[in-house]
DNA sequence: ACTTTTTTAACACGACTGTACTAGCACCGA
DNA sequence: TCGGTGCTAGTACAGTCGTGTTAAAAAAGT
């Protein structure tokens, strides 16, 4: 059945066409009427892939979740613990256009969750992955000798860490660089070493 | 001229009415309307204290910025730098019901600044000032040996730390309590400390 | 070729928005 | 007592909002 446009390819150009409105005119001007326009569409063909506005904004955030996943999912193996570290914080990090469009749609609908239940799921989904990972990550630091032993303390550091980064990334991109987020994550990883290191003498 | 209601008061109250809408509903249902419903007014003496919608949002995000300082100022002076890190930083994080509030509505006039010009401002005089202050207590803490030298990663890291609590204080509120907010404070403090004394082994 | 289904466009409805305007109120100094 | 002034309430206007409905057009199936 050959259609002319696929039907999950509309559903991602118009999911693309919500961050596009947001990242410009911010959420609360993602509307159904602007988010057609931006796609080139009519309200009513919107409405043919999204019954509602909340279905078609709970998807993109979605939508966000899933790319981040499966970057993560992507990255081939790598055995040394801090080496592992920093890849995968530099994958979480908005260090390039792509990530840093995600970075900010995210922050947008993370802001909104606060008085959205349909969204305040999702963020929590995001919240709970990536302290997950931050934990992950800490843990397998600590066997190797490369991170304090309080495990829970450190989590909730790497992860206050993280999260404080994206949002000064998303205020001001002009001070925040790749560079400069590389460099506080990779001081921070040091200086975890340094901190395990330093319990031992 | 005594007036029946001193303007500056009715001033206050109306931001006030501005937060508790924020808090409650979220930053995009407060709408004129709205903020002087819950002010107990009418759309017509709004205006008569505020020009425009813009104008009272300014305002709004103004008084919480001078609140927030007014607190910084009036801590009493502590002469040793942990300790005074340890009350500046507790100031600065949503620890009580008072600056859990200020803490939501700031996070929501950040999230619009991305898009309000008239907000950005604003956002930006809170960030010079919040790392101005992160550099301040690195610096002190540095030079009584208490913390690293590299005063700008660290200021960096504690800086992105704090913001990066705010935030987590915001969207998990039961998990984020004073006490565990509190405690990855002291937790890094304490970990500047070693890290400096790891240097000198 | 025709029928059926999918897709599109356009418009209507009630509600909400920021802003503006006007009439009426209470209070002040003279 | 008389203006005058600060303040309030109410309403009007021109938009935009989400949603629903309807009808035409396009594609697919037969």
């Amino acid at each position: 059945m050959p259609k002319v446009v696929d039907p999950t390819e509309r559903r991602r150009q118009l999911v693309e066409a919500v961050w596009q409105v947001i990242r410009r005119d911010g959420l609360e001007q993602a509307s159904v009427r602007n988010v057609a326009r931006e796609a080139g569409l009519s309200t009513g063909s919107l409405r043919h892939y999204f019954a509602s506005q909340s279905e078609l904004m709970v998807f993109a955030f979605r939508t966000i979740i899933d790319r981040i996943e499966s970057r993560l999912a992507a990255l081939e193996p790598e055995p040394d613990p801090r080496r592992r570290a920093q890849r995968v914080l530099a994958e979480l990090l908005p260090l390039d256009d792509e990530r840093r469009a995600e970075n900010e749609v995210w922050l947008a609908f993370t802001s909104r969750a606060t008085v959205d239940p349909a969204l305040s799921a999702l963020r929590d989904e995001g919240y709970d992955a990536l302290r997950a990972g931050c934990q992950t990550m800490i843990t397998d630091l600590s066997a190797a000798g490369l991170a304090p032993t309080d495990i829970p303390a450190e989590t909730e550091r790497l992860h206050a860490l993280l999260d404080g980064l994206a949002v000064h990334a998303a205020m001001r991109p002009d001070i925040h660089t790749a560079q400069s987020l590389a460099a506080a994550i990779a001081h921070h990883l040091d200086a975890l070493a340094t901190a395990r290191s330093a319990r031992r003498v």
